[in-house]
RNA sequence: GCCCCCGUAGCUCAGGGGAUAGAGCGGUGGCCUCCGGAGCCAUAGGCGCAGGUUCGAAUCCUGCCGGGGGCACCA
């Protein structure tokens, strides 16, 4: 019996007093189930007659009794009661609790994914740095949480494609070929420059790995320096990313957006749609046809094709490539893009409610010794994703930073998460996670192979045992909201309170025989519970890109 | 000036209209003769302010106060 059983019921139960006459409403379709939160409540409860007590035109504590009249005949419910102003609370027999255990068992890695998402088509951009530098912390935060947004809308059966924007044309490609070209000569970089120290090292590797380089004539040289230090930085940041457990399948060159021809569909394509004019000598998007509040420059008055047009063409092309929605994970920085972006889509002839959409993740700060640290990408002093990982691992790295909604800022203490401690919840959920596997190992050692045993779900009956079993049977509810709302700290959250329903039930519930005691159903009945326990850890993490030790 | 985000416990943060607002760290006091104490239990401590909508508001709306970010024929 899990909350979905519930809301079937419900929503039965409700049909039914409808045909008879009783009740005259529509059967909502959103039934919300609550795990109670006090035990006199039972196990769940629900508003429902609150809520439709106004629709009805009856008392809510008169539709509450009509539906408890209902439900108390369904099986698998032992009881359920008219509560305060008009709360169902309803309580579940622990058979019908138990059976939870085995099906989340059986289901594996299936458990917890669905169908709410099918059909529909994401390609999800995230981090599209600059190929100038290595990545940073701003960075960081996308890197984990754009993966785990792909992750979880596939959990619900979205198709998800993962792309990365490299922005490797225009005047910030120059002058960071510059910078490393004149660090190559011994040279002070240019105040416009990158001032970082990777500079001095790409100039070194670059010296050394292209004999006679310096020698080349000025323009030629600082083509070769750019096109060489691009090169090699894109490379970096790859293998961080893969480091990282984030894995993208499009890399997509600016550079190419215009030689393929893209730009040039795009534009076209625009002016279909009836958007583009000509002022001043330059060519614009009204924009501000759909929402913006000014028209945005395509092609300056030089002849020089804005950054705009790129990400106009860019749109364009993700639709054309099939993708029914383009999702844009952008900084803080970039909260001004949204509603030019938006009316993009609409230029384009598409639905900006549908077509596109923007995430906008506030930045993050960090503090070491109390004091923050700076993240500029050109002060040389900045953290990059790799001293994260170096610092506390991938696993510290991605779960503290999915652990947070994205839209409010976010200050890590690098002190603190330098820590391998307790200190951070990462280590509490894949904690719980090893001393499941170690029970489940302890019992294959004892020779008990509870698979293969009777499992009696009516023994699960303990307090702490329907706690458990209530926490797991949210997991798919929770996952669902997660794809939906695009907001996958919600699975990091729920793993925590799975980890201390775990624990509880651990520290009241024996597992293994002791001593020379004989197996009982009991010890098999709580096995499964365990294993079932270690499979919904096991799944979120997954979600996350967060491994589950099997020893810590 | 206009736009976006945030304001919840000493600190870092959860809480998509529901009953007694949660977690980690930090305080205080307990729990190891057998399954992992990286754990559990108890206790102290909080919704920036003022209105409004609602049977019900931390949650939705308005205003104010405080903090962060953004305005371009830059990328």
């Amino acid at each position: 019996m899990t909350p979905e059983d519930l809301a079937v019921a419900v929503r039965a139960a409700l049909a039914g007093l409808v045909s008879s006459g009783e009740l005259a409403i529509d059967v909502p379709d959103e039934i919300v189930i609550e795990r109670a939160k006090v035990k006199e409540h039972g196990d769940y409860a629900t508003p429902v007659a609150l809520t439709l007590a106004k629709a009805a035109g009856q008392p809510p504590r008169q539709i509450a009794q009509m539906l408890a009249d209902q439900l108390a005949t369904t099986a698998g419910i032992t009881r359920v009661d008219v509560a305060g102003p008009g709360f169902l609370n309803i309580t579940v027999a622990a058979d019908a609790l138990g059976a939870l255990a085995h099906s989340i068992v059986t289901a594996g890695p299936a458990y917890g994914t669905s169908q709410t998402l099918t059909g529909q088509n994401f390609n999800i951009e995230f981090i599209s740095a600059n190929p100038t530098g290595p990545l940073h912390l701003g960075h960081t935060r996308w890197a984990a949480v754009g993966d785990a947004i792909a992750r979880v809308l596939a959990a619900a059966g979205a198709d998800v494609a993962r792309e990365f924007y490299i922005n490797d044309r225009g005047v910030q490609m120059d002058r960071f070929g510059a910078s490393v070209m004149a660090a190559a000569h011994g040279r002070p970089v240019p105040e416009d420059g990158y001032h970082g120290g990777y500079i001095l090292d790409l100039a070194a590797d670059i010296v050394a790995e292209v004999p006679g380089i310096r020698e080349l004539p000025e323009g030629e040289q600082l083509e070769a320096f750019r096109e060489e230090a691009y090169r090699r930085q894109l490379a970096q940041q790859q293998r961080v990313l893969d480091i990282f457990g984030t894995h993208f399948d499009v890399w997509y060159s600016e550079r190419s957006l215009h030689s393929s021809g893209a730009v040039d569909r795009g534009m076209e394509t625009l002016r279909e749609h009836g958007h583009v004019f000509e002022e001043d000598d330059a060519v614009w998007l009204r924009t501000t046809d759909h929402g913006d509040d000014k028209d945005r420059v395509l092609i300056k008055s030089d002849g020089e094709m804005t950054y705009f047009a790129s990400d106009t063409a860019y749109y364009v092309d993700k639709r054309v490539r099939g993708f029914t929605t383009a999702l844009y994970l952008l900084g803080a920085d970039h909260h001004g893009y949204v509603q030019r972006l938006k009316a993009v889509a609409a230029c384009a002839g598409d639905d900006p409610d549908v077509n596109i959409e923007i995430l906008i993740g506030q930045l993050v700060k960090i503090t070491q010794g109390g004091a923050e640290v700076r993240l500029s990408k050109r002060s040389g002093t900045m953290v990059t994703l790799e001293d994260l990982v170096d610092e506390v691992g991938v696993d510290a790295a991605r779960y503290s930073l999915i652990r947070y909604p994205v839209d409010s800022p976010l200050t890590l203490d690098l002190d603190l998460l330098v820590q391998r401690s307790n200190d951070n919840p990462v280590y509490y959920v894949q904690y719980a996670h090893a001393r499941i596997s170690s029970v489940l190992r302890n019992a294959a050692e004892l020779g008990i192979d509870w698979r293969e045993q009777d499992f009696q779900a009516g023994l699960l009956d303990h307090e702490r045992e329907g706690e458990l079993l209530r926490v797991l049977g949210e997991y798919p509810a929770t996952v669902a909201t997660a794809a939906e709302l695009r907001e996958p700290h919600r699975v990091p959250r729920y793993l925590e309170q799975v980890a201390t329903a775990y624990h509880r039930f651990y520290d009241t519930c024996r597992v293994l025989p002791r001593g020379d005691e004989g197996i009982s159903a009991q010890h098999v009945a709580r096995l499964w519970l365990c294993a079932a326990t270690r499979q919904v850890i096991a799944n979120g993490l997954a979600l996350s890109g967060v491994s589950a030790p099997e020893r810590m």
